[in-house]
DNA sequence: AACAGGCGTTCCATATTATGAAACCTTTTA
DNA sequence: TAAAAGGTTTCATAATATGGAACGCCTGTT
């Protein structure tokens, strides 16, 4: 028939995929006759197919038996959002970071207030390395918040911005300015700014369609780390993190497939 | 073949499901050939039907060739776990709420630190109709952060329990046997605890498998909500609650679907 | 009550469609 | 350079999906 694209030997499979598709990105329960109206399909067919899906649990009904994502679907978006499969995933990077360092890497997700800090590798030296995990570090004062603040689309804190140390940002301006710069640069550096002698460079971790999803960090003694070394290592962890975007999804695949001539 | 349940005119489509539900339970990306072995099937057919899934966005391939969840999956499931999507279901069951009491109605979700409120409804009564949504409201003082630590994984927030009124529980000892006597109830109530002359009921909103992940309660002055009003709001609450629950998914469908012999 | 209409499932003869063995291609390993 | 491993394509074949029609169930109408 008709069909848009090459496909051949794959008519069942097509409708299903196709009827799955519609059904997940519909805001509301989609009835059986609707759907077989939208895809021109008989009613017959329509139902042999959704029973399958429903039957393998890709979908399931309400109680009107309308039709929504199944159970293997919504548990799927559960576990894709949690905190451990970032963590999980971004583990090899912090785990680099501060072989090759030697100081702390830390891993953060925005929070309500604060950074949530949810990841930590500790590097070889002994100086520096609390557990921060847990802490409720401010986004104002922390290289981590600065990235989440500058391209995540968190509203900066309501109220004051607390004074840390005498290098910390409190004016509101002045903290614009320096996002402004932090989407320049493509990092974020704190010195002093949380700890007097503390500094620390991080960059953004993007999701596959750019959205910002959460921060890695390197940070350390200041008496160590100096500010060249600070735009190293932010240019280590964006070159890290972008191996791994490269590294695991492709529209050009790196063995060459061939694409066929029907 | 040997399938396990009654199924006909659906091989092709039974065969893509369960390879698709497969490769969305997997931790790490699958091969062609490891699923066709798994699955018992030639190459050939498990190439066909993969590609299918590809073609319609349910499946992709990393750089290797393996695949895993395609794009209109991870975007389904980015979308499943956004606070709007609470907001939505819930609204009806505020509006009801606050219709049937007079009262204000709030949608709260677990925060850092602080419950997080993320949708209000106000009641017909001027007095009391404050705004809540994105204040830093305790968990220990409030009706929805005693839902959400009594239900919820969320460990009580580390440090001194602030003492807002004179009848803030601010003994770990006392919050653990109130939370104890609010899963008894399978509702929080809170008098005074938060402001003076300021009352509240919250009860839990769960996930199809049990698990809390909000809370919805009704508020307003002491001089109108008594002991008893609360505890018949707290009834309602539940029961609103569970009437989604039952109305939006079903193991027994509302009309009767003849169920068939094959 | 009886009827019409809407929605969904089942039946079944049919040919369209999915099937899989084998050949073919690439890339990787020996 | 050969051989293995992983994947795609081809093509003759029959097994499988197909869809019109009949059926069953519920709701709303008169």
């Amino acid at each position: 028939m008709s069909k848009s694209e090459l496909a051949t030997g794959t008519q069942a499979i097509d409708r299903a995929s196709t009827l799955l598709v519609n059904i997940l990105g519909a805001t509301t329960p989609l009835y059986l006759s609707a759907l077989a109206k939208a895809h021109d399909l008989p009613k017959s067919t329509t139902s042999r197919i959704l029973a399958a899906l429903e039957r393998a649990g890709l979908i399931q009904r309400d109680r009107n038996g309308a039709f929504l994502a199944g159970h293997i679907l919504t548990s799927f978006a559960r576990e894709q959002n949690q905190d451990s499969v970032l963590v999980t995933r971004m583990r090899p990077i912090l785990e680099t970071l501060s072989a090759k360092t030697g100081e702390t890497s830390n891993l953060a997700i925005p929070g309500n207030g604060f950074i949530s800090l949810i990841d930590q590798v500790d590097g070889q030296y002994l100086l520096g390395a609390t557990n921060w995990v847990g802490k409720q570090v401010p986004y104002h004062a922390s290289a981590l918040g600065k990235i989440l603040l500058a391209y995540s689309t968190i509203p900066i804190p309501v109220g004051r911005l607390e004074r840390l140390t005498e290098k910390t940002i409190t004016s509101r301006v002045r903290l614009l300015q320096e996002l402004e710069q932090v989407r320049k640069n493509g990092f974020a550096i704190i010195i002093d700014e949380l700890e007097i002698g503390l500094v620390a460079v991080a960059a953004p971790i993007r999701e596959l369609d750019g959205r910002v999803i959460g921060a890695i960090s390197v940070s350390g003694p200041a008496s160590r780390l100096n500010q060249k070394s600070l735009l190293e290592i932010g240019e280590m962890i964006i070159s890290k993190v972008e191996d791994l975007q490269v590294n695991s999804l492709s529209s050009k695949p790196q063995k060459k497939r061939k694409v066929g001539a029907a």
